[in-house]
DNA sequence: CCACATAGTGGCAATAAGCCACCATGTGGT
DNA sequence: ACCACATGGTGGCTTATTGCCACTATGTGG
């Protein structure tokens, strides 16, 4: 039983709690109120043309200073569900209270935080750059996005976010092939051209107009709002997504050109 | 270190317990022994013409003497990872060590176990029948196949279960749709007919013969052994999968007759 | 009032699935 | 030995959906 600890006062409880703990387990008997386990997301919007994730400043230890993906312990008196710590993570970080979100993968190991066995539940949310209320101040915390090509090299993620990031990032192109996601990162109105270019933009490959046209509007989860989108050259028509129209899959994926 | 302690005698040390770990939450010092996180999973073959799933009789509490998912705790000294754990409990219940397995979902709350705040990491696991070496002694429980169709009316899951398969059994019936995930149902030598009807038993509802033939020729993830399944009536050649060509996505889903 | 950029469409080619009849080749009964 | 039968396997047309690309439509701004 290893148990290395800079905080001195504690090992010989910690000690005491290990053998309780393995005590409790062997007879099925759990009631603790601070489950091991957080909620990490990649919040993702378009901005400038570019897909961007949301990062954090870590402001304390461990990795404190390093850049992570927002997220924390799921706090059992404010949380009825995994989803639940999620979304109040969101609201924190954001200020965005309703959004595409879903739950992506969990990543469990001994080694992927310093402070022993952990496991993180990764959720994917995307959400319009229209929403979007950093709180820098409100917790001191600081809080960026990051264009998704430019991590690796301009920003490096603390313990495994690297990880969850791809699997999120993953995710999201892969759900692209062949759903409607990208409406979740456009403005309650939009034109065709704007959902196509976020297409393009999460896919980083050209699509073909007429195709892509065909593919949603048969698909009919857009509706017209009446109103045009005047600014420069023809306008365009605005389109928003119907109720329950959220989330349609196609027969086909979206490929490229041959 | 003795863990010699009756229950009645921990719960006083329940409490203070509790406050030890706020204690350390508070710190960000975290290196507990015993996350408190299962892996339950859905372990499906095909036997005597249907989808059927494993399940266990729990021999302690809580819900003992209830069916239930197999699964158990994330053991922090034999699992380096979450992955670890499912393959360990796989091993144990079927004595199968190597299979196709992949991580599902996370079920998270405070409903979800009497004990409290607990979290499930589920997983899909699809193995052949021919592999199957149950171990019903090995721990004295009692663990047995029960065909998808009779679940809920026949056998009822003890906790969540019923959602944690629904889940496992979703993924497994979205993915067959465009994948070749049900290689991974049969013994190394199959022929395309035998593929084409365990395709079938997953998704419920008939598939055409040259389209489905066409479709897995095509995707060139199968060589032919040279055998033949000889038995009743004109021999069928035999296949195996190409080392690397385990899991092939199709570009289009498979469809039903229109 | 005209060039231009962007919106939107017509129509055919290419791809992959559905459909179904037909041929191929064993086993097993007489 | 032979033939009915069941199952394996294929030819070739139809249908559905996407790719391609040129062409038309309609504003803005000089």
């Amino acid at each position: 039983m290893t148990i290395s600890r800079s905080i001195s006062a504690t090992v010989s409880l910690m000690a005491k709690q290990l053998t309780e703990k393995q005590f409790l387990k062997n007879y099925n008997v759990h009631d603790f109120d601070v489950p091991l386990v957080t909620v990490d997301m990649a919040i993702f919007t378009v901005k400038e043309g570019k897909l961007q994730v949301l990062v954090v400043k870590r402001a304390q230890h461990p990795a404190k200073g390093k850049w992570a993906l927002p997220g924390g312990f799921v706090d059992m008196t404010l949380d009825k569900t995994l989803n639940d710590t999620a979304y109040r993570k969101l609201k924190e970080k954001t200020g965005v209270d309703t959004s595409y979100l879903e739950q992506v993968e969990s990543f469990g190991g001994a080694g992927r935080d310093p402070r022993g066995w952990s496991v993180t539940v990764a959720y994917l949310a995307l959400i319009s750059s229209d929403d979007i209320v950093l709180s820098k101040d409100e917790s001191s915390e600081d809080v960026t996005w990051v264009p998704i090509e430019d991590m690796g090299e301009k920003v490096e993620l603390a313990f495994d976010h690297d990880a969850v990031l791809k699997a999120c990032h993953g995710r999201l192109k892969g759900k692209v092939q062949y759903t409607s996601l990208p409406v979740n990162l456009l403005p309650a109105d939009f034109t065709l051209t704007e959902l196509q270019k976020t297409f393009e933009i999460i896919l980083d490959k050209s699509v073909e107009k007429k195709s892509f046209r065909r593919r949603i509007l048969d698909a009919d989860i857009l509706e017209e709002t009446g109103e045009m989108k005047t600014g420069s050259n023809r306008p365009a028509k605005l389109y928003r997504v119907k109720p329950e129209g959220e989330s349609h899959f196609f027969a086909r994926s979206l490929e490229g050109p041959r």
